[in-house]
DNA sequence: ATGTCGGGCCCTGCCCGA
């Protein structure tokens, strides 16, 4: 079973992109992060077509996340994180399938910092990592993936001494990841690959995709009993290179 | 500091967020 997390940032300006990636790769089930569309805008026809069962999320102009599968029934067990009703950004849906508890979020950029914005960024982390606890108390096999907006260590960026100031990066930020794993998750990417450079994102500034300045920030976790059935990993990294493209590439884990 | 996207709107060049 191959599942992916795409940011795909705009859900109807990447649609082509978005539906030749699915076409060429067939993953069965996809998290969707930055629909930026509105509930009624996200383009179920084109989805359905496309042979996805689909949950979203949306929000007018930014955020949105979504949940597809093909030949999976999704049977949805929350949007929105628990512990502040005032926080109305779509960031986190979440949905049995496959019997795999799969969460998909969004986490804050968190820019500027320091400030408001980074403040909420620190508090969406703690309330995801409340529930991330609670996911786990639960002994359900489960999946948090998304855009995490954390590059968790130094290998994950192409030039680590230019970002430290960065909401992505900052010490306060990199030890809200780490506690979040030292729950007992295990990064599926950096754990099959220990030692490689793994980029996910690349801005569209200073070609920075042709110069391979990236930074990993989408991940995957996945609770304790997951982690035998993890066979591979990878990041569609060509996607990145087409046209009218997202600034994230597709990330994928496929489990036994 | 800069750079480049999608989305939204005082409908079209500018602002916001990333």
């Amino acid at each position: 079973m191959k599942i992916a997390t795409y940011n795909v940032n705009g859900v109807n300006g990447r649609l082509p992109v978005l539906l030749r990636w699915l076409q060429e790769t067939q993953p069965d089930i996809v998290c969707l992060q930055e629909l930026k569309a509105p509930q009624e805008k996200f383009p179920e026809q084109a989805i359905i077509d496309a042979g996805y069962n689909a949950i979203w999320h949306g929000q007018k102009s930014w955020n949105g996340v979504a949940i597809l599968a093909k030949g999976l029934e999704i049977k949805e067990t929350r949007r929105g994180l628990p512990g502040d009703p005032e926080d109305l950004h779509s960031r986190y849906i979440e949905a049995e399938v496959g019997g795999i508890t799969v969460g998909g979020l969004y986490l804050p950029n968190g820019n500027p910092a320091p400030g408001p914005k980074f403040d909420y960024k620190l508090a969406w982390f703690e309330r995801l990592t409340k529930h991330a606890a609670n996911l786990l108390a639960s002994g359900k096999p489960v999946i948090l993936t998304g855009d995490y907006n954390v590059m968790p260590t130094e290998k994950d960026v192409y030039k680590p001494e230019r970002w430290v100031e960065d909401a992505l990066f900052r010490p306060e930020t990199r030890a809200a990841f780490k506690k979040l794993v030292d729950q007992g998750w295990t990064d599926a990417l950096r754990k099959l690959n220990p030692d490689e450079t793994i980029y996910t994102f690349w801005d569209y500034f200073r070609n920075a995709y042709g110069r391979n300045a990236g930074l990993r920030i989408d991940h995957f976790l996945l609770s304790p009993g997951l982690v035998g059935r993890l066979k591979a990993a990878g990041v569609d990294k060509n996607v990145r290179g087409w046209e009218k493209t997202s600034d994230h590439a597709p990330v994928w884990i496929a489990l036994d």
